[in-house]
DNA sequence: GGTATAGGTAAACGCTGTTGACCTGTCAAA
DNA sequence: TTTGACAGGTCAACAGCGTTTACCTATACC
């Protein structure tokens, strides 16, 4: 049998299938916003969808595929890559003291909040890799690249896992300008060139 | 009344409490050591020791209570702020680089991996903070020092973090050494003094 | 000897994510 | 029109988790 949403002239918009599914990911991204991930329940995401629980894991495999889902539409880290290479590490530097300051997406935040989740470390994890190292060092290119989109990684993680730590404090203006600043040097400083091999 | 382990000239050392407190301790260290501690259960502890799963609790808790006790005891973040100050960063830099690596502790190790449990977090940022923030703080002084410190945590935290997202990669012995020289200049550039305030 | 009490146990509680068996309505073919 | 297949959905259960409550038992004191 062909189901009527994938022929390619359906009339009627698949008023099951498709429209649950997205019923679904939208209570769950409400919700992971609001609560976070790991106070969030099955059967709270199925409730609050007006669905049943087993829903969940017919069209998302388990709750981790809710999150992977959401983060692969979402974008955790939105194309900072791209654009300028002058001005990189200044845009990962403002990126990253930004989030010091609790800004990006309410759902960006709230993830941050709740990254003990082994499930959302290993989304994240995933979404760094593909979102972050491999263009990151793509974009660089050279020998020692991986290296040098390491580092910066290394402290960019950081710099958001101290701030869980320290809790969100707020800087004045021109403190965090000067943080910007240490911070952008820090990224200068991982993508120096190594010194050339002597042995 | 009083216990006897707790009377100064108490002569059987406690069959009781102590030992059986002891005994649930090591349980865990070997576990949490051998399998992390997200796939450790209470109930595994409880076996482990030959114990009943509610003495767990009753000694510690929680689970997480034996987490913090074991974590208390061997300390995560050996005293490395201690010494020479003028090779701090070259001390951090090497432990560092040697996390990296797989090195440290068994158990350090093991608490690596399983580092996404909420448990874990939970514990692991009380003791960054009172083993590694504040002394590193107090450590150097002045009014920037807080965010020198913070500087400094991130840096070795993300390292830690990046690590586990790209598996631990052998490097050569000089690449290591040259990477080990790169974490330095990073960590020497966090504890670089800010310009004098100019508004 | 009687009794308070520390130490220990068994069984449950409420929750989690997940799964398999079952129902139901629609749609295609005979 | 009847029959059958099947997608979509529901219900109830499973196994496990951390934790708690009520109970038993042996020891130590009065």
């Amino acid at each position: 049998m062909v189901r009527p949403e994938e022929t390619g002239g359906g009339s009627a918009p698949a008023r099951g299938r498709e429209a649950t599914r997205a019923r679904i990911l939208e209570s769950a991204r409400e919700l992971f916003t609001s609560e976070g991930y790991g106070a969030v329940s099955s059967r709270m995401i199925a409730a609050h969808a007006g669905v049943n629980v087993a829903l969940i894991n017919r069209y998302f495999g388990a709750k981790r595929g809710l999150l992977t889902e959401i983060l692969r539409e979402d974008g955790v880290f939105p194309g900072l890559i791209e654009g300028d290479p002058d001005t990189l590490t200044r845009r990962l530097a403002e990126h990253a003291v930004g989030r010091l300051h609790g800004e990006g997406t309410p759902l960006q935040r709230a993830l941050d909040h709740s990254s003990g989740d082994p499930d959302l470390q290993a989304v994240y994890q995933g979404r760094l890799k593909s979102a972050m190292l491999e263009p990151l060092s793509a974009y660089l290119g050279g020998e020692h690249a991986p290296v040098h989109a390491s580092l910066v990684a290394a402290v960019l993680l950081g710099l958001t896992r101290v701030r869980l730590i320290e809790g969100a404090t707020a800087l004045r203006a021109h403190d965090r300008e000067r943080l910007t600043d240490r911070v952008q040097a820090l990224l200068d400083l991982c993508l120096e060139e190594f010194e050339a091999d002597g042995g």
